[in-house]
RNA sequence: GCGCCCAUAGCUCAGCUGGAUAGAGUACUUGGCUUCGAACCAAGUGGUCGGGCGUUCGAAUCGCUCUGGGCGCACCA
């Protein structure tokens, strides 16, 4: 198998190192792939690496090491270049071997044990489920369902999990959002929709929640527009400071929502279980369509229900982390590289987001994971130390914990940005983008730059030129492939036998050392929690595939040359099928 | 002001633990469909890797510094 052909190689520079620089013996010996095919199929640096510590020369070193390197039947030959590398080139034979390994391992072909099944949990998405998910929660949910694919296939026991913020303000905001919507369908007069704040959230959603409540529970929940509206505090005068203005309406906001629990008693629940349980069913159905799938909807109400969040602090202040300040109790995050101490009660006794946070966390160390990744929009990195700190604090090893930032996605309509604020319900939903540009575009879109890039995401672009779209490209070499399988008619049973001696053209070989390449991808990709090098390498895939396609024929009259062929094109559309897979897009087999 | 991230071809971006002449796509120029799918291919034009200093056999990659962007600095979530 050709993921060994590295490893073999290694092996042979291990032995020659250690017949020779006996003293040497611990350095590292790293393989790699040259840029240039006339560099040859393997480069090794290690006469280079030793030069310092021997005082010699690199080249003479080589000279040395490759005297020594043991007889293989994998290596045509070897040899000095530059200023010492160790070029080496393998026969024929040994290069095509990998589309043997890839027709017999078939959808595991590229799976590695680099995980040794250890358990990881991914955190990733976790929107508050006040309002659809947008564009900026795509990019998180596509690299989140990509790199826990990636995960999984490089041997870790991947658990993907969801964060649900049921238990703060926001839901409280959205429930009043929607009663207030709910109390325009019974008044007449339009006083309630005067009452309606502009900081309570505007989306056309809301008000169909609204029609929902009334449809199944009528009126039940109708209150007096007077007693709703009664002693507010007031709006911000016109020509109020910017800042001013923003908290008096944040005061009259809450106070809604105390007036409102007021005059609804237990109805309040059930107006705020409605609007959660819509919003998420909602945001989950959004998700299964992009492909996009959690084991576990954890919720955030449930840490308080369970007391974890009280008992979490408790044990922060037993460990002497927490002090009281202006009433209030701080966590001393300061202990841990933190710019500040951290609020974890208010002074009002209330927990803070912070504070169930902490308690999330142990939670999910309590669970038993080996590893854990918190998929993070890149404007919470301030948040990183708290957390870290949190966990420390907690007893826990922190460096079970790692957060991999993902920077924004900004959209971009007519060359202007477009506003992403979900409370103001101006923003591009993601089922909006999906239904433009399509599922498959759309998440290979989001993959195909690395994570912490920054990602314009032009509407415009996208819509028009989607037959640019690099997937497009991918998946054209898929259906092709299919295509020709398809006229040769034959099983692909047969295609195991075929004799590989037959292929020897450059670009077949070319194409072969690419195939043995995924296993190396997959396994560079996990440790880089790096999906889209997946995608970049598809592309290489593919370019390879279409080259080859356009210079020779694969179905020629020589049944030997013809079988061989095929075989090679059945393990490209394999390896193809086994990359998209990680990805999540789909492979037509025609388009 | 402090902290984190980013800066590579006209544009959008890759570049793995430092490696050989820095690569794709796009745009532009030219050529290839009576032969397995032209949503494809071949060839060409295009670079002070933001500037400077340093580390070493060797720097786009590591360190320092400057410049220019993005984001964050709540008893919000």
């Amino acid at each position: 198998m050709s993921h060994e052909l590295k490893g073999q190689l290694a092996g042979l520079m291990r032995a020659a190192l250690e017949e020779v620089f006996p003293d040497q013996r611990d350095s590292e010996v790293f393989l790699e792939r040259p840029k240039l095919a006339r560099h040859g199929d393997f480069s090794c640096n290690l006469a280079m690496r030793l030069a310092r510590p021997l005082s010699r020369a690199p080249r003479e070193l080589a000279r040395l090491l490759i005297a020594a390197i043991p007889q293989s039947p994998l290596v045509e030959k070897t040899e000095i270049a530059g200023a010492g590398f160790i070029n080496f080139y393998l026969l024929p034979a040994a290069r095509l071997e990998v589309i043997r390994a890839i027709l017999a391992e078939k959808d595991d072909y590229g799976r590695s044990d680099a995980g040794a099944k250890k358990t990881l949990q991914i955190e990733f998405v976790s929107a508050n489920p006040t309002g659809p998910l947008h564009v900026g929660h795509g990019r998180g949910a596509a690299y989140g369902a990509s790199l826990a694919n990636v995960m999984a296939f490089a041997g870790w026991d991947v658990t993907r999990e969801y964060y649900v913020n049921d238990a703060g303000r926001q839901m409280d905001i959205l429930a009043v959002s929607v009663w207030l919507r709910y109390q325009t369908l019974f008044d007449e007069g339009g006083a309630s929709a005067a009452l309606f704040p502009p900081n309570a959230y505007q989306g056309d959603y809301v008000v169909d929640m609204a029609k929902q409540l009334k449809a199944e529970y009528g009126g039940e929940f109708a209150r007096a527009a007077a007693d709703v509206s009664a002693d507010l505090p007031p709006l911000p005068p016109p020509g109020c400071a910017d800042d001013a203005a923003k908290e008096m309406r944040e005061a009259r906001l809450d106070a809604l929502i105390a007036r409102a629990k007021a005059l609804l008693g237990d109805a309040w629940d059930v107006i705020h279980h409605h609007a959660l349980t819509t919003q998420l069913a909602e945001c989950r159905n959004d998700l299964e369509e992009f492909g996009v799938f959690h084991d576990v909807w954890f919720s955030e109400k449930a840490l308080y229900d369970t007391g974890l969040v009280a008992r979490c602090v408790e044990r922060l202040e037993k460990a002497g982390y927490v002090h009281t300040k202006d009433g209030a109790k701080w966590f001393r995050s300061t202990a841990f590289g933190d710019e500040k101490d951290r609020v974890v009660v208010r002074e009002n006794g209330v927990y803070t987001y912070f504070a169930s946070d902490i308690a999330y966390h142990l939670n999910k160390f309590e669970r038993g994971f080996d590893r854990i990744v918190d998929v993070w929009g890149a404007d919470h990195h301030g948040y990183i130390p708290r957390v870290k700190g949190a966990v420390a604090a907690l007893g826990l090893d922190a460096e079970k914990l790692e957060i991999a930032l993902v920077q924004f996605a900004v959209l971009y309509r007519d060359g202007k940005k477009v506003s992403m604020s979900t409370r103001s319900g101006e923003f591009v939903s993601l089922r909006t983008l999906r239904e433009e540009v399509g599922n498959d575009a759309c998440r290979f879109f989001y993959i195909l730059r690395k994570s912490d890039q920054h990602l314009d995401f032009d509407l415009d672009l996208a819509r028009s030129q989607t037959n640019e779209n690099p997937v497009y490209y991918i998946q054209y070499a898929h259906a092709r492939l299919c295509s020709v399988l398809a006229q040769w008619g034959g099983e692909t049973a047969a295609l195991d036998f075929a004799d590989l001696s037959r292929l020897d053209h450059p670009l077949e070989l070319a194409l072969a050392s690419r195939l043995s390449e995924f296993p190396e991808i997959v396994e560079a990709a996990a440790r880089e929690l790096a999906p889209h090098a997946v995608a970049f390498y598809l592309k290489e895939l593919a370019a390879d595939f279409h080259s080859y396609y356009n210079a020779e024929r694969i179905l020629v009259d020589d049944p030997a040359v013809k079988v061989a062929r095929l075989a090679l094109a059945a393990a490209v559309r394999q390896v193809v099928r086994n990359g998209l897979k990680i990805l999540g897009v789909s492979c037509p087999e025609s388009m």
